[in-house]
DNA sequence: CATCCGATGTTTGTATACAATCTACATTGT
DNA sequence: ACAATGTAGATTGTATACAAACATCGGATG
């Protein structure tokens, strides 16, 4: 049967059955849908250039295929999958150029939040204390060796700094950015190893508190910049692919589906 | 029937009868949706808290309610639109905060756009003199007060100046922020009168061209900082709604659809 | 042997139909 | 008269079914 159709959506399933699976949260589908891809995104459960297929995630989630089209409407204009019409839909393809891309917006927008929660003094205790929790969820992570979830409370470290800025505008496009690295930490790792990451993040709050905006900047883009630079994403993808899955790379890998 | 259908969706159909409609792009249905809706609330024929009813949009432009729910769903993850489940979608509600806050990440999102197009000598003819044609366009528009052509021209002008950052993550984002912008300029043409403004994107343009960084940064926050500021938006709201449509104010005025 | 052409199957795009939920109004009881 | 409750209408959420477009594979033909 599967003789193209080797797309590798049974790749997974391996986590919870399609059953319990409906009763956890009171969020829409499409809600669910969404957080299902993106989390065997994170987790490369799904690849770079890898072909999504409604039915097959359709089926895999238990659902039907609506709610599965609007959430990849949803990720497309967010610019995590491609699609072209009637011809598939594609995980975005992580490229050292997009990667630059993503940093020069990322830097930009964390800069500015920064900036401006600083000028409305809201560097201080105004995140409960939410960031230094956050920079121990990652120790804790990084013991287990569990790096799916150290990139979680990384970003959440980030998303929690950017909230400060009280704007929601700012958070809504920070997020779309969130999600296109979460594609790309569920390739690489990370650039650099885990104790230094966390030690940077020790440094740039402590800096962020100080209230000094251009120091505060500096730390940022000190932070930000290499975090994802020199890695060879297209070897990590290959073997990424032999790794997790049987279909080959050709040119346009079928594959996975996954969610939770 | 429409006791408290009044929704309004017929307050529009001025334009093209649903009919001859459809074969004017190969373009998909979901992109024609949102085209339709967002000329709606550009021309101020959808308003700021009103709620948009997928069976009215559907009929009105003579499709199913799948392709309306997946452009809606668009919409709502750019923040053009508000769902809440089962409620109703709606708007999204225009605030002096609200413009505040798209305002800062305007700003913040152009200045490294053009930070980035200087640094790569492209703030030349790069652009193939669209850049100047588009200042005539607003000059031709004005003339015949045009207004939504006017702040259409401006929208492209920026949106020209942002792309020759080649950057595409960055003009994914600020087409976000330029839909949302949209719905704004639907509300309250500008702040200033058109000939400074387009006096503004000439001075704007010639600093750009020259290549300073520092004094560019300084004249996009000139020109667009002010740009919508100082306008109380709900006696706008207000008077528009009177104008166009029956649809009280009450709470939450039903209203409109539209559609070319 | 290469190439063009068509049949077949898969996948996306769209439409229709049904179920769940909410809002509003009317009814009834106190 | 007022409040609580039930019922009807409307609207969104979901599922199924059908149509259009593309890709692949096979065969015929030069």
């Amino acid at each position: 049967m599967a003789t193209r159709t080797n797309s590798a959506v049974m790749r997974i399933e391996k986590t919870p059955p399609p059953a319990a699976w409906d009763k956890l949260k009171p969020k829409t589908l499409v809600e669910r849908v969404i957080e299902a891809l993106m989390a065997g995104a994170a987790q490369g459960l799904i690849l770079s250039g890898d072909r999504l297929i409604e039915t097959e995630i359709a089926q895999n989630l238990g659902v039907s295929r609506v709610p599965v089209r609007e959430a990849l409407r949803v990720l497309e204009s967010q610019g995590v999958v491609v699609n072209e019409p009637y011809r598939g839909i594609r995980l975005m393809s992580v490229t050292a150029e997009r990667i630059d891309n993503i940093i020069e917006v990322r830097l930009s927008l964390e800069t500015a939040a920064a900036a401006s929660a600083i000028r409305q003094k809201r560097n201080g205790a105004a995140d409960g204390g939410a960031m230094d929790r956050l920079i121990g969820e990652m120790e804790r992570r990084a013991d287990i060796d569990d790096l799916y979830g150290f990139a979680t409370a990384d970003t959440k470290f980030h998303r929690v700094m950017c909230g400060l800025a009280g704007n929601p505008v700012l958070m809504s496009l920070w997020d779309m950015l969130a999600r296109q690295m979460t594609i790309i930490f569920g390739l690489a790792a990370l650039g650099k190893p885990v104790r230094q990451i966390i030690e940077e993040h020790r440094t740039l709050l402590a800096i962020f508190r100080s209230g000094d905006i251009g120091a505060t900047a500096r730390a940022i883009e000190d932070h930000i910049s290499v975090q994802t630079h020199a890695v060879d994403f297209d070897a990590i993808i290959a073997r990424r692919r032999a790794e997790v899955g049987g279909a080959q790379a050709g040119r346009a890998p079928v594959s996975g589906s996954v969610l939770t």
